[in-house]
DNA sequence: TTACTTGCAAATGATTTGCACGTAT
DNA sequence: ATACGTGCAAATCATTTGCAAGTAA
């Protein structure tokens, strides 16, 4: 159960190979492209944007969105990646590479800001603590107008 | 584009059946029941658990429901009601007569504890001027587990 | 009377799953 | 050789929508 944070590719690739193995899953051609491109392309996407985007760049090989969805699961379930939910919408994936940070979303053009707020972490535990409550995870999101849709409209 | 905050149910019902004259919508027994049990349940309802619900209060009324999706989405975009969303196992809805407020859900059990925080309030607001952003809405939600969750495992 | 509403069932859209074939180990 | 993985298509699940009949104003 280690952390992710701040690994570059080949030791993400070699955590992954390890989960894989301690798991008795096996090392496929797919599932190698899903980590590589959330990697490299470093955004978020729906199982849907991940999909289009790895069969342009791998024209050659035939992946199936079902794949897509089973890898991204068994990534954020590892937490090697995490998911940001859009209610009905779906949800979009990122790498979990970088340290901890919240979004903030443009509801006009949908671009995704990232933050850290160390005082808003420490807050948050406080009131866990005051409530006997034991934070596994946590949520935080804006949801607004970035400042160029703030401009044009 | 008034506030709900501390409405009781005869205010509350006053406004809903203004925003549905201002809006050239009809006042009907499903959508006076959906706020009125939202009201006294005082709850988090998922659109299945509500139908269920008013099925069972209301057993003369022969109530669909899209009757309840239509109407909670109508309460939301209005501000009346607010949503949680939990990815692909749906929202749950709550009316937005109290003070703002976000929440710690219970993985194990699903209990939704209110919490309330102004420096957090205060510190996504200068997050958000930092960036440009102009914030809408936003989003807090700590996971995990609650005191008697945590206390038998 | 004239819209707007409703329940129903069918449609939708994201996600999951069964299965026969393919492949990593 | 033996699982496990894959693509495909069908299934699922929450939610939305078209429609004919009902009802508020």
């Amino acid at each position: 159960m280690g952390s992710f944070e701040n690994l570059e590719y080949n030791s993400l690739l070699l955590s992954f190979k390890d989960l894989l193995k301690n798991n008795n899953l096996k090392f496929t051609k797919q599932r190698e492209v899903v980590l590589k491109t959330l990697y490299e392309k470093d955004g978020h996407f729906t199982p849907e944007d991940l999909h289009n985007l790895l069969k342009s760049i791998y024209s050659g090989l035939n992946i199936g969105i079902a794949t897509v969805y089973r890898t991204l699961n068994l990534l954020e379930e590892s937490h090697m990646a995490t998911s940001l939910s859009f209610g009905v919408a779906g949800k979009k994936f990122e790498l979990a590479n970088k340290p901890h940070h919240d979004h903030m979303i443009c509801k006009n053009c949908g671009k995704i800001i990232e933050f850290q707020n160390e005082k808003i972490e420490q807050l948050q535990l406080d009131i866990a603590k005051k409530n006997n409550f034991k934070i596994t995870s946590h949520l935080m999101q804006l949801r607004g107008l970035c400042a160029t849709c703030n401009t044009n409209n």
